[in-house]
DNA sequence: GCCGTTTTCGGCCCGACTGTTTTCAGTCG
C-alpha cells in the first residue's frame, strides 16, 4: 500500500504532544507545576475556543494566558516543523511500558521512576514478576501492602484490557457509516452490536450494509482514514484494526436479508438464544442471521422489510436495540407490556452542572446561554460544595454570591429558568455541607460522595442513606462513584440505597460522564420500579460536556425509562414543584 | 512552565488517606 503523506499539524495534534509530554515529564520527574503547565494548555487548546494553529501564525499565542514563552515556542516549533526535538528525545529516553503503569490504580509516576531506575522495570510484565518475587520491597518507601496492591491493580487493568467507551467507538462508528453511506453500491448500512445496544464499554465495533457490490464497499472499508491493520477481508465479513487498537467488523449481505442479519448482529447472544427458541417452539420458525424460515413449508424463506416486520412475524412488538439483553424484554413484548422509552425530545431540562464558582470552565451566564442555545427550557446549577477542595469548592460567601448572580440573571432572562443547587459533598458521617440556613436558599440539593471511597459496605450506604433523610437533599450524584475502566465502584448495598430513596423521595441520578454512568442500567428499572425519579445529569464542566446529557438519555432507554420517570422531562413548572416537594415549608 | 509582582523569584488549590515510616512522601479527587 502506498504510504501516506504525515497530515498537516491540527490542534488535535499538538494537544495530543502537549499531553504526551505532560505525562514523559512526569516519568522523568519533572516540577509538578510544569507537568500541569503542558497539562493545561492542552485542555485549553482542545476545548475548542480559539484557533491554536492561527494564533501560531499570527504570533498572537504568547498573549493568552497559560502559554509563556517556553510552549509557545514548543507548539510553534511543532506546527512549523511537525515534531518537538524535546518530545523526540523523551520518546527515547522513557520506556513505554511506564506509560501503562501509569494506568495502575495508586501507582504514579514517583513509584514507577523508584522501580524503572532502581530494578530496571520497563513493563507491566516485568512489574508483575518483580511483586510475586517480593522484590519491589527493597526499594525505600514500598513494602507488602504495595506490592499487594500493584498486583491486583494490574489484574484489574487486564480484566478491562481492550474495551473502549462507548462515546468513543460511537464517533468512530458514526464516522465510517457516514462514509460508506455515501457510495452507489450501499443500500442500507447501520452500527450493530453491543455499540447499538449502548453497552457503555464496548470490545470492537460491528457494521451491518446492504449492497449488490460487496467487493466495492469492502474495497472502501479497508482504504478509509484511520484503518491501521486488515486482521481480514472477504465478499461478507471484513475485520480491520482502528487506532487505539479497536477492532472493526462490516458485514455485507443483500437488501433481503439485511433485517434479519442487523437483528442477528445486534444480539445480545443471550436475546438471539431466547428468539431462535421462542420461534421454533411458537411457530417451527428457524432464526439465523439470514432471515426467518418456515420449518413447516421446507424452510421457505420468510421476507420481512425490516426489524419490525421481523419482530411482528414472531409475535413480538418491536423491540428497540438498547433493551435486547434477554432480561424480560421478550416477555413484555409479548404481552404488549413494553414501555415506550424516553426520547431525545422528551428532555426539556438539563441538572447537575459547575461553573466557575467551582471548578468550571464558564461563568453561569455562559452556561446557561449554551443551555438555551440547545433548546433546554431550564437548568439546574450545581458548584461543588466547601468540603470538595481539590475542586475548588464554594464557601458560605460565595454561595450566597452565586445564588444573588442566578436570580439577576433570571429577572433579565438568559432564554431559559435557572435553578440554583449546589453539589454537595456527603461527609464520611452521612452528613453534608453547609446548614439549613443556606440550604433553605437553594431550589436543589445533589449530595454526592467524593471522599472515604474505601469504607466497608454497611457504613458506605448508612452514610449515603443517611444523606438522603435529609429533607433539603434532592438527587443522590453518581450513587456508585465509579469510573469505567479504571477505579471500581465503592461498597455500597444499591438495593437498600434504592429503598431510601423511594422511602425520603429522593431522586437518583444517572451521571451521564461516560466515564461514569452510574446509577448503572442494570440497577435503574428496579428505582424505577420502586417508584424513584432519575434525573440524568452531564456533569457538566465545559459546554461542549452539556451534551453528554445525550449519553444519559441513552442509558434511560437501556434502563427501560419512560418520559414520566425521568426529572428532565418535567416542564419548568413541574419541575419547580418537585423541587420543593418535601422541604419544609 | 506560567504568572505577577512589594518586578526576575516564589508560589502555583487543598485536605485526607495509605503505607511507609517514626515524621513523611506519594497519590487521589
Amino acid at each position: 500500500m502506498p504510504r501516506r503523506t504525515p497530515p498537516a499539524i491540527d490542534a488535535k495534534a499538538v494537544a495530543q504532544a502537549l499531553e504526551a509530554l505532560a505525562t514523559l515529564l512526569e516519568l522523568t520527574g519533572a516540577n509538578t507545576f510544569k507537568v500541569r503547565a503542558h497539562e493545561n494548555a492542552a485542555r485549553a487548546i482542545t476545548a475548542g475556543e480559539f484557533d491554536v494553529i492561527e494564533e501560531v501564525r499570527e504570533e498572537t499565542l504568547g498573549e493568552r494566558k497559560g502559554f509563556g514563552e517556553g510552549l509557545v515556542k514548543k507548539v510553534t516549533e511543532l506546527v512549523e516543523t511537525g515534531k518537538i526535538a524535546e518530545l523526540e528525545a523523551l520518546r527515547a529516553e522513557v520506556p513505554e511500558g511506564l506509560i501503562d503503569m501509569l494506568r495502575i490504580p495508586g501507582f504514579g509516576p514517583k513509584k514507577i521512576r523508584a522501580v524503572w531506575k532502581e530494578l530496571g522495570i520497563t513493563s507491566l510484565e516485568a512489574l508483575h514478576h518483580a511483586c510475586e518475587e517480593h522484590r519491589l520491597r527493597e526499594l525505600s518507601g514500598f513494602g507488602a501492602k504495595t506490592e499487594e496492591k500493584i498486583l491486583e491493580g494490574i489484574q484489574f487493568l487486564q480484566s478491562h484490557a481492550g474495551l473502549t467507551l462507548w462515546p468513543t467507538a460511537w464517533s468512530k462508528a458514526q464516522a465510517i457509516v457516514r462514509v460508506l453511506r455515501g457510495l452507489d453500491a450501499v443500500q442500507r448500512i447501520e452500527v450493530a452490536g453491543s455499540l447499538r445496544r449502548r453497552r457503555e464499554v464496548v470490545k470492537d465495533i460491528d457494521i451491518v450494509c446492504s449492497s449488490l457490490h460487496p467487493t466495492e464497499v469492502m474495497d472502501a472499508f479497508v482504504a478509509l482514514d484511520g484503518v491501521e491493520e486488515i486482521v481480514a477481508k472477504g465478499e461478507t465479513k471484513t475485520t480491520v484494526r482502528l487506532s487505539r487498537g479497536i477492532a472493526c467488523d462490516l458485514r455485507v449481505v443483500t437488501d433481503e436479508q439485511f433485517p434479519f442479519t442487523l437483528a442477528h448482529f445486534t444480539g445480545s447472544k443471550e436475546h438471539n438464544v431466547a428468539m431462535r427458541g421462542r420461534a421454533q417452539r411458537e411457530f417451527n420458525i428457524r432464526v439465523s442471521e439470514y432471515g426467518l424460515f418456515d420449518e413447516s413449508r421446507d424452510g421457505e424463506l420468510i421476507p420481512c422489510a425490516d426489524e419490525e416486520a421481523l419482530h411482528r412475524r414472531l409475535g413480538l412488538d418491536p423491540i428497540e436495540p438498547e433493551m435486547r439483553e434477554n432480561l424480560g424484554e421478550i416477555e413484555a413484548a409479548e404481552a404488549g407490556e413494553l414501555p415506550e422509552l424516553v426520547t431525545e425530545s422528551d428532555i426539556v431540562g438539563n441538572i447537575h452542572m459547575h461553573t466557575v464558582f467551582s471548578d468550571g470552565k464558564e461563568s453561569v451566564e455562559r452556561m446557561a446561554r449554551a443551555c438555551a442555545d440547545r433548546g433546554f427550557k431550564w437548568v439546574g446549577i450545581s458548584d461543588h460544595s466547601v468540603s470538595a477542595a481539590y475542586a475548588g469548592g464554594m464557601t458560605r460567601d460565595r454561595v450566597l454570591e452565586q445564588f444573588k448572580e442566578i436570580d439577576a440573571l433570571n429577572r433579565r432572562g438568559v432564554g431559559c429558568r435557572l435553578f440554583k443547587g449546589i453539589e454537595v459533598d456527603i461527609l464520611s458521617d452521612g452528613s453534608v455541607d453547609y446548614d439549613e440556613e443556606i440550604w433553605d436558599l437553594s431550589d436543589f440539593l445533589i449530595a454526592s460522595v467524593h471522599s472515604h471511597f474505601t469504607m466497608g459496605e454497611a457504613e458506605m450506604t448508612e452514610r449515603i442513606c443517611r444523606a438522603m433523610e435529609n429533607p433539603y437533599v434532592t438527587i443522590l450524584g453518581h450513587p456508585t462513584g465509579r469510573l469505567l475502566l479504571s477505579r471500581e465502584p465503592y461498597a455500597v448495598d444499591l438495593g437498600a440505597v434504592i429503598e431510601a430513596a423511594a422511602r425520603t423521595g429522593t431522586m437518583i441520578e444517572i451521571n451521564a460522564n461516560p466515564l461514569r454512568l452510574d446509577l448503572d442500567w442494570r440497577w435503574v428499572h428496579r428505582a424505577r420500579d420502586a417508584g424513584v425519579m432519575i434525573a440524568i445529569g452531564p456533569d457538566a464542566h465545559s459546554i461542549p460536556m452539556l451534551d453528554d446529557i445525550w449519553i444519559g438519555v441513552g442509558l434511560a432507554r437501556k434502563g427501560w425509562l419512560r418520559k414520566g420517570d425521568v426529572l428532565n422531562c418535567l416542564s419548568t413548572k413541574k419541575a419547580a414543584a418537585t423541587f420543593a416537594l418535601g422541604r419544609k415549608t
